[in-house]
DNA sequence: TTGTAAGCGTTATCAC
DNA sequence: GTGATAACGCTTACAA
């Protein structure tokens, strides 16, 4: 499929317009010229139609006006989010976005980077779970999520901290033991932290705590049966659950319900991501939120950094707690949300 | 900001490898040469990591391998899931994806239109809602869910047979008195076909049946009013409901919830889109399910079409039925859902 | 088969 | 200020 060769060039507007083909180019860019000039030029190249080939001009500029973004899908809503934001940061700042979508797999994510490279895109922002990653030294690169070294730099949300921020709300709500809760294959990437995080405020403050990691295959089970071998005259002994995320958290809801135990009564949960569900604005559960906004901003801040020899290897973003009926503050709940 | 301009070019490449320049472009385009020649020339290019231009290369062969893809959000799951099949087939044809989130904002979308005509993509598809785009006639366009001309082929749902099949649905499962809804403001495009389709079966069969459109000021409270006049004996009149879209379907859940009817029991409901609970994956309510997937192949496969001229200016694609618990066929979404 | 050279549409450097 | 002209990196006749 070729595009038909059709479209005007700066040689027809300028035979069309009288003038020299330089002076075209001037007035493209906004470079002083005369009135009369400018007019005519103007008029010739709206009467064509023309457009600039910003591959002509990219060649000659180096300049293509185009970022990269790879990122495993669009189809999770945090993805989902976060590729909308970037998309809008980068379109106010004059960049087009090149979308990738590797579903995290590995060989996909670096021919992906090795084919935005061709098409000389001015900065890569990557979402990957990658650990040798191909990235060319002379492109600006972010990664968001996943430290790989000093030389490029992440952006992510203070995990460590919501970890901390998460132990720190279940033991201000009434919660006595805590457990952790994460599931799937070893997180390599930033979202480790939240485990640590907790663990640390949890180890400061004495707070008794257990930590389960549940694998794809076994499924909720290993939880199910630990739940079940701890629960005293009814109630459940561990009753303040912190879980890596928002969607492993709603998982577990329906498991407490199975075990015939109260959600917030009597267990607490709080899951991690912040998402609202898309139907009503909602949130799923009460939530560590990742300021999935600031996140785009602040990769899109450095990616375009003017001096790149100075960046910060990793940079966390603040996170915020919002209740969302898993946990006893339901009031605050009601409020925040504007509910009747 | 600029790309270091460090990168080998073929000269680069030619002068390493002892050879001449067209040499060099041949190997790279697997255009047959002396074995001996080949060896060199790769050996040479892998050694200055050289990595051909597409700039230059598209300038030359007008072939630049992007197609752009225009769209309201990525946010939206629908858009979200379009958007994730669309990057994947398009690349597996060899395409890179553009993408440019518009908010359904017209001037935006025009403007993005221009944006990405510039970058010579070689096809654009978009989902828009804006009556008079910019189309450039000699860049392949194809529209998703709103038709304009017969110029510009269209792929869309069979929202037709689906507002048909969502009233035959209802009928069948015991619904004597039908209701559509929708919110929001005019909708110009396919989707409107869904109120025509459910209305023509009403009337072939001679089903009682009521409209009620709700726009977003005054919210669901027409909606509340007309059922509220419309209970008998504690029974609601209207005892099958299609909404529009699944949000809006769950959405009138909770107003059934207020008006102390029960779903399916009393009233039962069937939305539009099929998405499913990005947490458990199971459905927000029963529905007319769209076939995304099919949507995103399809518009790849008519953007790439040899044969332009001879274009479908319409393309419907058939929806089908999934019960969600709003229905009354349990046992059959249980069985299709796998669920223990 | 290999090498040479013209030219794709722009920008940028100069004389004018 | 304006207008030739030489790159930019590559493809592609065409000549060797």
């Amino acid at each position: 499929m070729k595009i038909k060769g059709t479209s005007p060039t700066m040689k027809d507007v300028a035979r069309e317009a009288g003038v020299a083909l330089g002076t075209v180019s001037k007035v493209m860019n906004n470079i002083p010229v005369g009135e009369e000039y400018r007019l005519k030029v103007e008029a010739a190249a709206k009467k064509l139609g023309y457009r600039v080939n910003s591959y002509a001009k990219g060649l000659k500029t180096n300049h293509t006006g185009i970022v990269a973004l790879i990122i495993p899908s669009v189809r999770h809503p945090f993805f989902g989010i976060l590729t909308d934001h970037l998309c809008r940061v980068l379109m106010k700042r004059g960049y087009r976005t090149l979308l990738a979508t590797t579903e995290s797999d590995m060989e996909m994510e670096n021919k992906c980077i090795r084919l935005v490279q061709q098409h000389k895109v001015e900065g890569i922002i990557a979402l990957t779970y990658n650990p040798d990653i191909e990235i060319d030294e002379d492109i600006p690169f972010v990664s968001i999520d996943r430290f790989y070294t000093n030389r490029v730099p992440c952006v992510a949300s203070d995990n460590f901290g919501g970890g901390q921020l998460a132990a720190a709300k279940l033991s201000e709500l009434g919660a006595e033991k805590l457990l952790f809760l994460r599931i799937g294959s070893s997180v390599i990437g930033e979202p480790d932290k939240r485990e640590a995080g907790f663990k640390a405020w949890c180890q400061n403050h004495k707070i008794p705590h257990h930590v389960i990691h549940l694998n794809d295959e076994d499924g909720f089970k290993p939880f199910y049966d630990f739940l079940e071998n701890h629960i005293i005259e009814g109630k459940p002994e561990y009753d303040g659950i912190f879980c890596s995320t928002d969607q492993l958290a709603v998982n577990i809801l329906r498991v407490l319900e199975q075990l015939g135990l109260k959600v917030p009564e009597d267990v607490q949960i709080i899951g991690f991501d912040g998402l609202l569900n898309y139907i009503d604005y909602k949130p799923y559960c009460s939530s560590i939120v990742q300021p999935v906004e600031k996140i785009a901003e602040t990769a899109v801040e450095i990616l375009f950094n003017e001096d790149r020899s100075k960046l910060p290897a990793l940079t966390c973003l603040p996170v915020s707690y919002r209740p969302g009926g898993t946990t006893g503050d339901r009031d605050m709940e009601k409020k925040k949300n504007g509910e009747v």
